[in-house]
RNA sequence: GGAGAGGUGGCUGAGUGGUCGAAAGCGUCGGUUUGCUAAACCGAUGAGGGCGCUUUUAGCCCUCCGCAGGUUCGAAUCCUGUCCUCUCCGCCA
């Protein structure tokens, strides 16, 4: 969310930034209801202030007969603070429906546009491959290998769903260890955080547990959410919370499982694990001053890339254009992987300075010593590994001429071999 | 799941209808003292919003004692709901 006196303030460029973002909002509804919130705000506290003169005399007050007028003239006051109250609340209720819907302001230099303006901004170290024969996507060298079996994924839980096995579950594992320990070694603080949480949490970072568009799936009769994103667990870890200023910034690894509807997604992209309902995810997530944020989202790029320069996976990089930015990033790069089997580039990655918007509406603040009130502390969330893409790209990439796959070096610690054969 | 206790400022903790945004202690900041440090002493010290001022500094008002409602002229205090925490019992990986 952004700040009320910001929006007003800074209408224009409120209004700019949402038509380069393509998201309607009311910004000039919104300028004139906090006008009005003003007034009524004033004679709220007004009356208020009144009656609370009234209760003091009555407290005071010796005779019965002027006790019992000043509880009439009391009752009056408090009536009408009770209307003027009501409607103070109806208009801050429609305030706070528009701004929900704007967007955070946007990096001067992220390119403006829809997605077409995506920009590539750089590529991993490694090249892509050129094969001497025609390489197999990840579904069918998973079937040759015994990695996957979607049938009994779509069995027991429906379309979606997917179990691994064998090699499979050694380099799920693997790729979390991997990025764990490089993460720690970074100095991250390492979490496993709940698979669930409130929905208050999850409309604080950003995401609409409801709805019909809505990529979550929600828990009957409770008011929790399956977590789409360690993103949100992570982000509510301080929901609240007044942080030191040299406590900052705050640098957590989370792992959790991500649970995604994908809703309207049906058709495109579905073959396989690319886009499934659930999947496992290393996520970075970073709690800073305001001026700490640029630096720490290159920094989460680099990790990036980094952790798939390390895993031999070529990819490039992109600076999204504002009109495919989520409403809480300020801005946002992705990594793409390249998929041979798919024959394109595919997300693998997606890391996002969201500045003060999620912070606000979550109330995460912090305290710089000797100075006077909080201010909103900046979140950043970044994919380390995100498990079933990652693997994707890995199979992909990895698959040899015999049908075999080679394991990248630097998971061979933990999967136990160097190539996952064919079984006879 | 059952029974009980409790949620108050950065922390500990007092406060059962009015003068309580809230004792006291700790912590933190400033000052005095001091060769330095410590101790001691003095003072300051919650958040949000509004008015005012606008060069700065004051000043004033409202809201907030987990959260949401209710009773009342008046609620941290009484009532209801809800969330959370702790203890004991049960169950269980």
């Amino acid at each position: 969310m952004l700040d009320a006196k910001f929006i007003v303030e800074h209408a224009e460029a409120v209004k700019q930034n949402c038509r380069n973002r393509g998201v309607q909002a009311d910004v000039d509804r919104f300028v004139q209801l906090e006008a009005q919130r003003r007034t009524k705000q004033a004679e709220w506290d007004e009356l208020n202030r009144q009656a609370n003169q009234v209760a003091k005399q009555i407290g005071q007050a010796k005779e019965a007969a002027q006790r019992e007028t000043l509880k009439e003239q009391g009752r009056r006051l408090r009536e009408a603070a009770a209307d003027a109250k009501k409607t103070l609340d109806a208009i801050q209720e429609e305030m706070l429906q528009i701004q929900k819907q704007i967007p955070n302001m946007t990096h001067p230099d992220a390119p403006v546009g829809d997605a077409s303006a995506n920009r590539v901004c750089r590529h991993g170290k490694t090249p892509v491959r050129q094969f001497d024969f025609q390489p197999l996507d990840h579904v069918q060298l998973a079937e040759r290998l015994d990695l996957l079996d979607l049938d009994a994924g779509a069995r027991v839980a429906g379309h979606g769903f997917y179990y691994l096995k064998n090699e499979a579950v050694l380099l799920e594992l693997a790729l979390q260890r991997y990025a764990v320990e490089a993460l720690q070694k970074e100095g991250f603080t390492l979490v496993i955080t709940p698979d669930l949480a409130r929905n208050e949490i999850l409309e604080g970072i950003g995401f609409l547990p409801r709805g019909p568009e809505t990529q979550i799936y929600s828990i009957e009769n409770t008011d929790l959410s399956l977590v789409a994103t360690a993103e949100i667990t992570l982000g509510g870890m301080f929901a609240d919370q007044i942080l030191e200023a040299e406590q900052l910034p705050i640098r957590l690894a989370g792992i959790s499982h991500c649970f995604r509807t994908e809703a309207g997604a049906h058709g495109r992209a579905t073959r396989g694990i690319y886009r499934v309902h659930q999947f496992t995810k290393v996520e970075m997530f970073a709690f800073t001053l305001p001026d700490q944020s640029d630096p720490m989202l290159e920094q989460f790029c680099q990790l990036e890339c980094r952790l798939f320069d390390g895993l031999g996976v070529p990819y490039r990089v992109i600076d999204t254009a504002t009109g495919d930015l989520g409403g809480p990033a300020y801005r946002k790069y992705d990594l793409e992987a390249w998929m041979p089997g798919r024959g394109e580039w595919g997300e693998v990655t997606s890391t996002s300075n969201c500045t003060d918007y999620q912070a606000r509406r979550l109330g995460i603040r912090y305290r710089v010593k000797g100075e006077k009130g909080t201010q909103f502390a900046h979140t950043l969330n970044g994919t380390a590994i995100a498990v079933s893409r990652a693997m994707i790209a890995i199979l992909e990439n990895y698959q040899q001429a015999d049908g075999s796959v080679l394991i990248p070096e630097v998971l061979r610690p933990w999967v136990g071999k160097e190539r996952i054969e064919l079984k006879t």
